[in-house]
DNA sequence: TTGTAATATAAGCCAATAGTTATATAATGA
DNA sequence: TCATTATATAACTATTGGCTTATATTACAA
């Protein structure tokens, strides 16, 4: 019970992995997707999800050959990560949040893995 | 930014500081107090807080030749913890703080350290 | 003033973690 | 079928983390 709250809290305490989560509170991601808009390697990406997962955090969804990731609405992490309002300075994760938002309004599910590839630019969160 | 929401879920996706904030969270306790609840070592439980309050967690109030900590309310982390309920079981965590503060009345920091000491049993939280 | 309590911290040990590169697998599409 | 894409995973390395024991520091209190 502890184990489960701390080993959900560990999983979110890890910079790359917050990244990730707060992502895919805008929207349901692939790993590719992901690899291009924080611009690290494939593996590294893979190797967090697996454990946002494992911590329940995160659901997944297969089409294809694609494994599409999104936020896991049984867990409210979403409504815990937007608490990040608790903590003294929001408004900075916000406006970073929209601005990251709106370059993900890039991202098309239907195209080419090529455009996938080269239309996004990294982005910094 | 980021960084400064990971260090805080970090600090309290562990196992031990987790029940310590728990614990913070019932009443302001001291080191050696927080020493014989959890039934752990002393610099054991030091080393723990003192990440707590690197995190912004928890701060400090001396008093004589004792560290009294309790949550910082300027972070909302008690609030975060009670959020504990977004997960999903949470009846448990509940009975168990009250019973974890039923054993905490006996604590009265007036007294000598000898019955601090031996006054109460380790609580498994 | 001396012993003891409360706390902090250093050193060392082992386990866990985050990253890399390399490789495997499975699906797609030419 | 064959090259390519998407993903997972293994093997390895370097760093961090949690714990212990030992020791230092400070404040009482006898």
């Amino acid at each position: 019970m502890i184990d489960k709250t701390a080993q959900i809290l560990k999983a979110l305490g890890e910079p790359t992995r917050l990244r990730i989560v707060r992502l895919l509170k805008e929207r349901e991601l692939c790993i590719c997707e992901l690899v291009v808009v924080m611009d690290m390697s494939q593996p590294r990406i893979s190797q967090h999800v697996k454990i946002l997962k494992q911590a329940g955090i995160v659901r997944e969804r297969k089409e294809k050959q694609r494994c599409f990731f999104s936020l896991d609405d049984r867990l409210k992490v979403g409504k815990l990560i937007s608490m990040e309002n608790l903590m003294n300075t929001n408004i900075e994760i916000i406006s970073e949040l929209q601005a990251e938002g709106t370059r993900l309004q890039n991202i098309d599910h239907n195209q080419q893995v090529i455009e996938c590839r080269n239309q996004l630019e990294p982005v910094s969160i």
